[in-house]
DNA sequence: CCCACGACCTGTGGGC
DNA sequence: TGCCCACAGGTCGTGG
């Protein structure tokens, strides 16, 4: 579910009830998500203060006033949802409405408000880490990751040394994370219908003059998303257990045989297996 | 470098 | 109604 839309969603949402918030209580229900869990990872956690909660690429970092930073990633099916207590037994003990999915909750924090934040995930394709803060950039996942497309770094210089001599499409180069990081199948899509760009034209031999119109659809389709909070597909929603709405403005994804919305298009969306993914695209428009 | 494919894991929706 | 298969927002790896 959760391309960067949505991740910034979620940073929104989990933002106002975990900063400044200590962790008084966590809970790993299993031992592993897709990768195991730290051994201490409860032990690390409980009593440490989230000071800030932030997004890089698809990735949640937690910054705590411990030496670790706590990155979450949603993989296809993860989610959070906040609870709020409905009464305090005592100083402290709380409790909360029945948990309407308890089998596919994994991780439980409490803060010392009260407010329980729990991630659930069917799959387990997510996964939680404790990662030194100071060689954060070092690790693995963030090394190599390419610029935030929000960021001015990302631009139509960036994108023509990246695609430059490559005979992929741009929708393979541009979920490849260390081109650009953040996006996924949905918004790339989106973001090529916009522009009007083939998903299967060699990258290499995608026109220079369109490059900057690739960057500002990619923007514009992103930003449009995190300000309708997201998108809802099967199982996403807001922290606070709004919905996002944004899948109601999506121009091909999952609108096979549906028309084109591009202004003056009269296409048809297709569906076709790139690279293992479904590419939504109108092939009348998108050159 | 490119592609095709499979793996991870579980749930759901559509077709028959 | 019930069963089976295809498919799902992401990443990672292998082998040709």
């Amino acid at each position: 579910m959760p391309e960067l839309p949505e991740v910034e969603t979620v940073r929104g949402g989990l933002a106002p009830v975990l900063e400044g918030r200590r962790l008084a209580r966590v809970e790993a229900r299993r031992p592993d998500l897709r990768f195991p869990l730290p051994p201490d990872f409860v032990q690390i956690l409980t009593g440490a203060e989230v000071e800030r909660l932030e997004r890089r690429a698809k990735y949640l970092l937690a910054r705590l006033d411990r030496e670790d930073t706590l990155v979450m990633h949603l993989g296809m099916s993860g989610r959070f949802e906040i609870a709020r207590p409905e009464g305090e037994e005592r100083p402290g003990h709380f409790h909360y409405a029945p948990d309407p999915d308890p089998k596919h909750a994994h991780i439980v924090f409490e803060t010392d408000a009260g407010v329980r934040v729990t991630y659930y995930d069917p799959r387990r394709f997510g996964y939680m880490a404790l990662i030194n803060t100071a060689t954060l950039d070092l690790h693995p996942w963030f090394a190599g990751l390419g610029p935030e497309p929000l960021s001015d770094a990302f631009d139509a210089a960036h994108l023509a040394a990246a695609f430059a001599g490559r005979k992929q499409g741009p929708k393979t180069l541009l979920l490849d994370q260390r081109i650009v990081a953040g996006l996924g199948n949905i918004y790339v899509c989106e973001a090529l219908n916009r522009a009007r760009i083939s998903p299967f034209k060699p990258a290499g031999r995608v026109a220079a003059s369109r490059l900057p119109g690739l960057v500002e659809a990619i923007k514009d389709v992103l930003r449009e998303a995190i300000a309708a909070g997201g998108s809802t597909l099967r199982d996403f929603a807001q922290a606070d257990g709004a919905l996002g709405y944004f899948q109601h403005r999506f121009r091909t994804y999952d609108r096979e045989g549906q028309p084109c919305r591009n202004d003056g298009c009269a296409g048809v969306i297709h569906r076709e297996v790139q690279a293992g993914r479904s590419t939504f695209y109108c092939p009348k428009c998108q050159k």
